[in-house]
DNA sequence: TTCCTGGACGAATTTCATTCGATGGATGCG
DNA sequence: CGCATCCATCGAATGAAATTCGTCCAGGAA
């Protein structure tokens, strides 16, 4: 709840950069004692500021070379469909981002498949066939960058 | 290169939950010698397997309540324009992801911002203005969800 | 000024990371 | 079948890091 002041930020930053930074390496580089060191970046984590450490990972190597992105519209807004079928979405096992959108596209998934015959059946047993969808478009990713969140040390 | 076996897959789901879970405790996990289990995280990352490890913010605690996804539909598509706008996109402060995409929207572009009026300077300056850049359109994030990569833990 | 609070420090302790030689199972070949 | 080779694993040793805790200092309030 306090606000960040520049100490903070810069570890927010070197930790976006490398989560596996050691608290020692972290504290040089932000010109604090370990300990002091290590009594923010706890303070970060209670407060929610910092909300997990993940490691990134190369999702070719790992037999999914194709990635979509898959629009969804509804067919009518009520609440209770809504949170269901963003749920839904959320459990698959090849979905790797949702975004719930304002607009004429309700969701957007991101998924990460192995194959076009997997994309395929995808589409149509988890998107097409729920009957709150309406409509579904599928776009090819052909690449997908992701970065930080911007730490302005301004303040 | 080697394919990985279930031990590789279960230190990836594990790292990808935990980045920052100790060495000893993974090892525990996946049911090796410290000195083993830290053998096999040093391949991983060496073969580009794990890409790196991030720390996952809270944007809305750094002041950047208001997201977007920037659909750009270039003027033409030039092979030297492409890769000049997506390294545009990418550097700009306020974008977290790019997806290069097949179909009428070439680039959807993920950005943070403080509020709709710094949405409006970014749109501006930084997207319709661009000579490439042929119609964008911007729609509001409600929510976002990330999640990791599934790890199929078959063979 | 004096008290009080919140960070920061650094020594001490415990826990962990990392190295390295040895072991054992699997493979391939004589 | 016996043997040599290879590779991953193990576990002890050592060096380094994480974490705790008592202390100190600066700033704000009474």
């Amino acid at each position: 709840m306090t606000p960040l002041d520049r100490i903070d930020r810069t570890i927010l930053e070197a930790l976006q950069n490398n989560a596996r930074l050691s608290n020692k390496a972290l504290a040089a580089q932000v010109g604090l004692a370990p300990s002091s060191c290590l009594a923010r970046v706890k303070r970060l984590e209670t407060e929610g500021i910092i909300q997990g450490y993940r490691a990134e990972l190369n999702v070719r190597s790992m037999g999914l070379g194709l990635q979509a992105l898959i629009a969804v519209q509804l067919r009518q807004h009520v609440g209770e469909a809504f949170g269901n079928i963003g749920d839904h979405l959320r459990s698959l096992p090849e979905t790797v981002a949702v975004y719930c959108l304002g607009g004429t596209t309700d969701f957007l998934v991101h998924v990460v498949c192995r194959d076009t015959e997997h994309l395929r059946v995808l589409t149509n047993q988890s998107f097409t066939n729920r009957p709150e969808v309406s409509r579904i478009e599928t776009s090819l990713v052909f690449s997908f960058t992701r970065l930080g969140v911007p730490v302005d040390k301004g303040a």
